[in-house]
DNA sequence: GGGAGCATGTAACGGGTTACATGATTGG
DNA sequence: CCAATCATGTAACCCGTTACATGCTCCC
């Protein structure tokens, strides 16, 4: 509100916080006011296609830490008779922040850990034809999330809010697309050196 | 020695440890006699390419607990009149340990979190021309990766025993450069969003 | 002489996980 | 009525990082 509406209005301080917080908050970015609950079923529906899945008991945390920054507020909801659940908001100057976050906060490096390429690197020490299966069980766990990011992507690009996490779900579906398929080239490279 | 090739000679008792300390005693399984600084760079020339670049002191950490475990042996080098180094070589035991990894132990579910991506998730909350420039140069780098992995690929095919590592750095040559067209293809995609 | 690289470690910190504890509601 | 799900948290633990400390050797 109140004349704020220039991209330079970028909030001078905005704390360091690790990339974790900075995905709660982005959560919490798209308006809708969630509990800890809410956040970590949406943190599975997108984020971990991407980024990753925070625990549970982190992500109440998180929250504590943003509201007493006042990046978010809560208030209590009575959803039943003896049953409540907390829900949080993001604040104008959460938003203020994440703006800083978004356009000027230098992203992390990409972390990548492939447990399988690492077999392959080893694979001196183990069994040709086991590798082999192993790779084949994990080209088939690719292709199922491609599946099902395209499957969330559909449902993210018909709202225009979602927009952009639509796309980043397009993203992640020929990611894993191309993931099964290089794991095919691998397999082949493997069974060529076994000759 | 005596008698074990048979690929059913699997460790029973094979601990439990986190896939960095498997990643080290793997370095030492293609046989050379190497010191903590050592390791290092092997790590950062191969393993950093598809799995991750181990920090200094974490190394020498590892080491101890290998030798601990009698999955590695280490003797004192005496480089110079005042200068000395601690070499880890991989024991029996520790062969065997590999082996079992290799074989029958599930790998962890791969890891990936991209920051990249998850800026474009949450592409509202900042401006777009900005982001399209973070994501060129991220590009860039990934090209760049993927001629670096290729180089040392090149490098390790040359030797018999390096042949899987080899592999495992063609494999990386493709993912940098499969990451580099998600990339283009990526911008593309947002700038057609703007319009 | 001085800087880059070789070489080995310690201490403190923190981010994130698992396991555990608790209890209400809903639906078969 | 029982299981699954909703809902919120605490405590312990550990992997891994950064920062720091130390000192040698090689080469310009």
């Amino acid at each position: 509100m109140a004349d704020a509406d220039d991209s330079t209005t970028l909030d001078p301080v905005t704390p360091e916080m690790p990339a974790t917080t900075w995905a709660v908050l982005g959560i919490l970015s798209f308006g809708s006011a969630l509990s800890g609950y809410d956040i970590k079923r949406w943190a599975e529906q997108s984020l971990a296609f991407f980024y990753w899945a925070p625990s549970q008991s982190q992500i109440y945390g998180e929250l504590r830490r943003l509201e007493q920054l006042d990046l978010a507020v809560s208030r209590v909801e009575q959803t039943h008779a003896a049953k409540s659940r907390r829900v949080y908001e993001i604040t104008e100057a959460g938003r203020r922040s994440i703006r800083t976050w978004a356009d000027v906060i230098e992203p992390d490096p990409v972390v990548l850990k492939h447990s399988h390429i690492l077999r392959v690197w080893a694979a001196h020490n183990g069994d040709l034809d086991r590798l082999c299966a192993q790779l084949e069980a994990y080209r088939a766990t690719a292709l199922e999330r491609a599946a099902a990011a395209a499957a969330h992507a559909l449902g993210a690009e018909r709202e225009e809010a979602w927009r952009f996490s639509g796309i980043a779900l397009e993203w992640s579906e020929r990611f894993y697309h191309d993931e099964a398929e290089r794991i095919g080239w691998l397999i082949g490279r493997l069974r060529e050196q076994q000759r």
